[in-house]
DNA sequence: TTATTACCAAGTAAATTAGTAGGAAATGTT
DNA sequence: AACATTTCCTACTAATTTACTTGGTAATAA
């Protein structure tokens, strides 16, 4: 798993798109200017999150980028993995004796590690993201306080 | 929260670290041999986990590294944190009416998904990871083995 | 027909990662 | 005291990745 920048940015694009685009297709223009992101570094990300299916482009005046599926069905992990391109960390393949030997312990300990917050990043959808925000802006609005529901969290 | 190769090092280096310093120091050669990561870089990662006192410098013959505290006081976020440099991903401090704005909903969302990966790995130590490696060790005793070395890759 | 949008490819500047090189400062051993 | 070993420190560099730029082509609604 690996968890960069550019994985972030995929994920607010995404997130963005979810937000705005219940009625109508979003375009790249608008992310790029909600985000402040380049609308070409947005449309590489999209060509990525496109491939994999996640999202679904619709070209002429009008246009712009719906999801691909579901809120609900699109996970964290899914759209880092588009964009992120998984990176193999142990090397141990080609190395003298790493297989058996204790050399290599450290390195299916840290893979366990990995898949942990791979399924840790999977169990968490782009609904539940958003869900969470409408939470958090309905405390807002009605000015309310001591509701400390179970995502929530103060920082 | 950031979670890159860079940080991967620094974790498999503590583990060897932590697996190997049981009696006496551990030095950075012998980690470098043991995980393939060069001396030099070592030096750097250690300097930064050094200065976060997670690790114990001892110079001279018979000297290097000990864990800076116990395994089960060292989280993963903690060693991730130490060399990773924690970036501030939200940019919207000098951007336009972001603050309360719609436009940077997605960024405090962000914001809470990243403070919940962190969550996650301060909850994961040392330790933990050293006891489940010790239940696969046990296991894999018992089999023993198959040797699967293939031969030659650039290194 | 035209404007708008996705889509595509090549290149580049900036940042980060990983490694080199050449030391100096401690410290145990001889 | 001399020496080897090791951390510790600084500066540089190659490779890679990130983020952006430029200059298009293709589809499509108006």
């Amino acid at each position: 798993m690996r968890l960069s920048t550019k994985g972030r940015y995929a994920v607010t694009a995404m997130l963005d798109l979810a937000l705005n685009g219940v009625d109508g297709p979003v375009t790249l223009a608008e992310i790029s200017e909600n985000q402040g992101i380049s609308l070409s570094y947005l449309e590489q990300l999209f060509a990525s999150l496109r491939a994999k299916e996640l999202v679904r482009g619709v070209r002429g005046p009008g246009g712009g980028y719906y999801l691909g599926r579901s809120a609900d069905d699109i996970s964290i992990a899914n759209i880092i993995c588009a964009v992120d391109e998984w990176v193999e960390f142990t090397r141990c393949g080609g190395r003298k004796n790493c297989s058996g030997g204790e050399r290599c312990l450290t390195h299916s300990l840290w893979d366990d590690l990995s898949s942990e917050i791979f399924d840790f990043l999977t169990k968490i959808s782009l609904g539940d993201l958003i869900r969470r925000g409408e939470h958090k802006k309905a405390d807002k609005a009605a000015h309310l306080s001591v509701v400390n529901d179970e995502g929530s969290r103060a920082a």
